[in-house]
DNA sequence: AATATACCCGACTAAATTTATCGGATATAA
DNA sequence: TTATATCCGATAAATTTAGTCGGGTATATT
């Protein structure tokens, strides 16, 4: 309950490789899978979902790989997890309702209190805390 | 990802749900489960379980149930959340330090931070606050 | 131009977790 | 005695998360 996914964390780790070395200098997939134990596979994956939401840029061909695109001071926590994972939220029902107690729920008000807590707090940090 | 579990959801609709009714006045897992549309048999798990960590306290034979035996103003929410689901952190190195990469990784230490900064904020909060 | 390296991406499979079901037991009020 | 309610381990289903595979495109280097 309450964890991150492998995705945020391996995008996470990624970024914070990235950022350690020179800027303008590209990491290749397979350097960061090696370097800290990740399937190549699925960090590929995590890596070009990055790029697609342009946090990281993407060059082709031998000698490519990624280097960090986006300013990662100004992207909050919140705007990071919802780009990596999507909708965020300690229920479904504060962005799809869809749930069958929706009219008899008695503790939504009170979870969304909540939630707006834990919301606050990850848009009170950036990514770059994390990679810094 | 961040989510609560139905068992936590459920526990949380079943205290407010006794928290309404007079002091002392016992509700049957039948009732609970009908008025908010929970599955009965899944519903008798958790309840069982918040009897068993003393949250609850239940009364067997016919007109049984269950009623609230703790002071849920004094359970915070990181107490509750780990009475009802166990271990509590946004990645499991923090309470079972079984990862392949436990070497490698480059944030564990920032994510401990953030992971910190939820504890707190979750420790701020009762279950009292939520049932109320 | 050929080649090798690296990203791209959809479809699929596997594993883990969460959710739900089943069967049979015990306790007790009426 | 009976009916109602909790108790509880085992198991099954569903969902979510994690990982694999195959075939594609881009490009630096030779």
């Amino acid at each position: 309950m309450l964890k991150l996914t492998r995705k945020v964390e391996y995008s996470l780790i990624a970024l914070r490789h990235m950022q350690g070395k020179s800027i303008n200098s590209i990491s290749s997939t397979r350097e960061i899978a090696n370097q800290y134990n990740i399937p190549v596979e699925i960090l590929a994956k995590t890596l070009q979902h990055m790029a697609k939401v342009n946090i990281i840029e993407a060059i082709n061909g031998p000698r490519g790989g990624y280097r960090i695109k986006a300013k990662l001071k100004n992207i909050n926590l919140v705007d990071f997890f919802e780009k990596v994972e999507g909708p965020l939220g300690l229920s479904d029902c504060f962005y799809d309702s869809n749930c069958m107690q929706i009219d008899h729920c008695n503790i939504r008000t009170p979870i969304q209190r909540i939630n707006n807590n834990m919301i606050n707090m990850f848009r009170s940090m950036s990514v770059q805390d994390i990679t810094n």
